[in-house]
DNA sequence: AATCAATTAAAACGGCTGTTTCAAACGGTG
DNA sequence: CACCGTTTGAAACAGCCGTTTTAATTGATT
């Protein structure tokens, strides 16, 4: 009588647009991206997925349950939206970083204003919950394995592992940057500036030259040599 | 009789332990930087600073006035916590940009967990509100601006204003990175390396070598020179 | 000592929050 | 049709929130 069995329903009809789970599930999870987990409110979210209030308890037993699940439900769908390149045997590993870095940099930015999926992860990133070490292991961890195996391929096996994930984090540093403080650095430069360098084609050319040119795979940025 | 007026201290005693609105200031800082402004409660901002939920009112008006004034407290504060270094005539750009990526990240990082102050900064970074754009032209700007001078002095006026800014912006990305998403960082590593390569000196010695490297001013990370 | 503005204190006020209750509606199954 | 577990709906609950009110206290000035 008073034991709540709360319903999972992992597989199919998950994503109907007739399934309040579904609707719930989408629903939190922009509201969430948008607001924070302290200021969304369950009626709003609620009023979003038009269900009642009380299904959020029905189906997930309390706000905090429909937090992880949203965040777990955000990276799954980003997974399949943006997923890894992948490369023939024998693509050169230079090609396969500008590949990756474009990859990235789509993934984080989007192509207008990015989705709320990203945004929601962001906010896990930078204020880590229950929900972050899955969301490292499962979606972020991946991904920064290719990464340092690309760089690895890059340097013919020179540089140590842990060199090559400082290097991995010098990359993903300088995505990271324009997704996470995105309107500061909007305010930083000119706005025709923005538009004419900081799009994600030409952005994905130039940090994926930047790595290069300093892990001596292409000539550097400036074209006066070094000195000494 | 309903006119409130909202008092204003500007100037002296606002450092005093014994000043109400000083204590208040530094507790909603402190309250602020770790929930947010939602989940930061005037309560337990004030019993924190030791005074009646009343003084909130009474010296800032409202909740968003206080939020907004600590934040202008915490940049404030960190500018003279940590000044931007100072270089005689004849300094070499090198030593410059490793003296600025150096104080870059004490500044992010700290010496052990950051202050307050920063983690304030940083949501504000992170999630723009009425706060930030004076946190921008009093503190971000300049920075940015000494860091632009500096890589063009280093690049000996080759490159463009925007060409500078881009650059200016890998370097501060690699170092944004460590701040903001410093937690999923410390998963991704194993603990000890982060001990032995992510300490703030090391740091910054190898993100000024990689910047260095990839503007042709010093020998790239990788022994293995342009093969082209 | 008396006066008066500045400051502090305690208590209360709506309003909104997450959560729960309980009954109504639904939808297959015998 | 009758049955019964599953799902939905409207309303209410207790609690905390930001803010305000009202009164007491302070402290310097006359």
């Amino acid at each position: 009588m008073a034991s709540i069995s709360i319903q999972k329903t992992g597989s199919v009809a998950s994503e109907g647009h007739d399934d309040p789970r579904g609707r719930i599930l989408s629903a939190a999870g922009q509201e969430f991206a948008e607001k924070g987990f302290e200021a969304a409110t369950i009626r709003d979210i609620c009023t979003l997925a038009t269900v009642n209030v009380a299904a959020v308890n029905y189906y997930f037993g309390d706000k905090h349950r429909l937090y992880i699940e949203s965040v777990r439900h955000a990276h799954e769908e980003r997974s399949q939206q943006v997923p890894l390149p992948e490369w023939v045997d024998g693509t050169p590993p230079v090609k396969k970083l500008r590949d990756f870095v474009g990859n990235m940099l789509q993934r984080m930015l989007g192509f207008d204003h990015p989705p709320w999926q990203v945004r929601l992860m962001l906010r896990e990133i930078l204020h880590p919950t229950d929900a972050c070490r899955e969301l490292v292991e499962d979606y972020i961890r991946p991904h920064f394995t290719v990464l340092c195996s690309i760089l690895d391929e890059l340097t013919d096996g020179e540089m140590s592992p842990p060199e090559l994930r400082r290097i991995g984090l010098s990359v993903v540093g300088q995505c990271f940057l324009y997704r996470a403080a995105g309107d500061v650095v909007g305010m930083l430069i000119p706005p025709n500036e923005k538009k004419n360098l900081h799009n994600p084609v030409d952005l994905a050319d130039y940090i994926t030259s930047f790595c290069l040119a300093a892990l001596g795979q292409q000539n550097p940025l400036s074209v006066e040599v070094a000195r000494k």
